[in-house]
RNA sequence: GCCGGGGUGGGGUAGACUGGUUAUCCUGCAGGACUGUGGAUCCUACGACUCGGGUUCGAAUCCCGGCUCCGGCCCCA
């Protein structure tokens, strides 16, 4: 009976671990440049942090245990909660806006199947103390820029939450949650039961037809449904914003997140590649502070789905250098310096199985190697080295500073 | 939690409908032919019926259940 990996869990392979490094380091890369600084949390934390946020349902979909001394202790679900209590516990008197990001594993209780694991990796910002729209412009145009540096076609869309809340004022909070619950949906029959529960049809049409505007003149068009309202003139002001920036959404008041903290700016992105988990970024405005103890405060984030965004990215990963020192018996010590020295440079490899030179080269053939550096007899009497590149024919006698320089590409 | 389709050496597969001797082929890995030159060839070795139960004289094959993978539903902070 062998050992499985648990369920929704994935074993990485070198070359899959390659592009995942390769594809994390442009988002790091992009990221730092638009001046955030990394920030790292608990893998876990108190299972407390995730049901004030999202309520005690939310802990059938959540890893959580008791530890050896009676706590409850959940598996991180999502990193949004973490960063927020690190600056409520930390971070408050530190000047505004604070600009984090974050690249780290999180894990949910869910069913698996495409787009979807147990264990999955989330990439995201959070800026904290930035006011709208120039936070919130700035990351979705930081997520969007990350988009084009991995070549990546997707839908951005916007909404403003505002929107709904303020058609919907004057109902008690939970009959709100319920109806964005339905919008998530799609079911509109269910809001026009819902409202008209409440004798209240001709909101349930107002509802249903904005969320189906769609175009360009979305928000002119919401405005004649309902009115100049303060949300449409925040969206007003987005769109007219990211447009400096070059990003052009699309206005969607569909996009629902049923949480009381969030209540203006949301944006989701979408893929067309993917299956039915085809959403790969998510963000918008929200406030969390409070719920957490500290002073209250406007923060806007995103974060991307790291393992979808991977799936859907066209990045051309650059050709790696691979050296293999070959040796024969009577040469070995020579090889073993000449390895070390190649090491300040490049990866090197060199043969652990006291394999035949001809052994040594198939391997270096079956990894892959970009080069060959051979050493026997003959070189040691020179006190030079052959560097063959593989993949060719070519072979040639040269000095180690001649054969580094060859390999590396220094001139 | 629900629906559907899968699981045969490390990887990829044939065999199943129609149960029957030693489970097919490719690849891989290890060693050798071959201790100064890679990809080729040849030889040798290694290695599998997802697990449990049932039907049967006999199960990789038929039936039931578990686990798990894939796709979808639900959910998605």
């Amino acid at each position: 009976m062998k050992l499985q990996k648990p369920r929704g869990t994935r074993d990485f392979f070198p070359d899959e671990m390659q592009k995942r490094r390769y594809v994390e380091g442009i988002m790091r890369k992009l990221t730092e440049r638009w001046g955030y600084e990394e920030i790292k949390t608990p893998t876990f934390e108190s299972t407390e942090l995730f049901t004030i946020k999202s309520g005690e349902g939310i802990i059938e979909e959540i890893y959580a245990f008791k530890d050896k001394g009676g706590r409850d202790i959940s598996l991180r679900p999502e990193l949004t909660a973490p960063v927020m209590r690190m600056y409520v516990n930390k971070m408050q008197m530190t000047s505004k806006p604070i600009k984090l990001y974050y690249f780290d594993n999180c894990f949910r209780y869910e069913r698996p199947q495409k787009g979807r694991f147990r264990e999955f990796w989330q990439f995201g910002v959070e800026i904290i103390g930035g006011k709208s729209p120039d936070a919130d412009c700035e990351v979705i145009a930081l997520a969007s820029s990350i988009l084009d540096a991995l070549n990546i076609k997707a839908r951005l869309h916007i909404g403003h939450l505002g929107v709904i809340r303020s058609i919907l004022k004057d109902f008690d909070i939970n009959v709100q949650n319920d109806i964005f619950r339905l919008l998530d949906k799609k079911d509109e029959s269910g809001i026009k039961k819902t409202l008209d529960g409440f004798s209240n049809s001709e909101k349930a049409d107002t509802l249903i037809e904005i969320i189906n505007l769609s175009g360009n003149d979305s928000i002119k068009a919401a405005r004649d449904l309902i009115g100049d309202d303060v949300s449409l003139r925040e969206l007003d002001k987005i769109v007219e914003l990211l447009s400096i920036y070059c990003v052009d959404p699309k206005i969607d008041f569909e996009i629902a997140r049923g949480l009381d903290y969030y209540n203006s700016v949301v944006f989701e992105i979408y893929s067309d590649e993917l299956g039915a988990q085809n959403q790969i970024c998510g963000g918008g405005s929200y406030q969390l502070a409070g719920l957490f103890g500290g002073k209250d405060i406007v923060s806007t984030g995103f974060a991307f789905g790291f393992d979808r965004t991977l799936e859907v990215c066209n990045v051309n990963l650059p050709p790696r250098i691979k050296v293999v020192v070959a040796a024969t018996d009577d040469a070995r010590a020579q090889a073993i310096k000449t390895t070390l020295k190649l090491r300040k440079y490049v990866p090197t490899y060199f043969d652990l199985m006291q394999k035949g030179l001809k052994s040594q080269l198939s391997f270096a053939n079956s990894i892959g190697a970009s080069h060959a550096v051979i050493i026997g007899k003959n070189e040691l009497l020179e006190n030079k080295v052959t560097l063959k590149v593989l993949g060719t024919q070519k072979q040639e006698l040269v000095d180690l500073k001649e054969c580094i320089r060859r390999i590396t590409g220094m001139d």
